[in-house]
DNA sequence: AAAATGACATGAG
DNA sequence: ACTCATGCCATTT
């Protein structure tokens, strides 16, 4: 494990942009960083996110139709789900409610 | 070195 | 409107 998980910095920094109460997709992600297919990466990258020094949050990053695909990952539970609600999102189902209201567009805050 | 896998996206049927 | 198939780039076996 080298440090040069140069692809994973720049997915974490994104990641770690977002705003309390706010959800990104995989596919902004991907794109605010270069990688226009990229959103597997993220998912990637997520994975192994587990036990990093800033916690990563994770949670807010959701897929395109705002369906809480690795909340699996998270807990044994819907500690994802819990975790977004805490926040504000409104989760329903493992599903963000008022998605487009919640989505933060990374390319947006970062300039892109 | 090649093939398989992955917390997805998009297009076509 | 829904389901199936392909692409994408990096990591792992």
């Amino acid at each position: 494990m080298k440090d040069h998980s140069d692809i994973y910095d720049a997915i974490y920094e994104i990641v770690r942009k977002i705003p309390k109460g706010r959800v990104s997709t995989y596919g902004h992600i991907a794109a605010a960083i270069g990688m226009k297919s990229g959103a597997r990466m993220v998912g990637y990258a997520m994975n192994h996110c587990h036990g990093l020094k800033p916690p990563i949050p994770a949670q807010r990053v959701v897929n395109r139709s705002g369906l809480l695909t690795g909340k699996a990952h998270f807990g044994p539970g819907d500690e994802m789900a819990e975790l977004l609600k805490e926040e504000g999102v409104l989760v329903k189902d493992d599903q963000v409610r008022n998605f487009e209201h919640v989505l933060w567009d990374p390319a947006v805050e970062i300039g892109i």
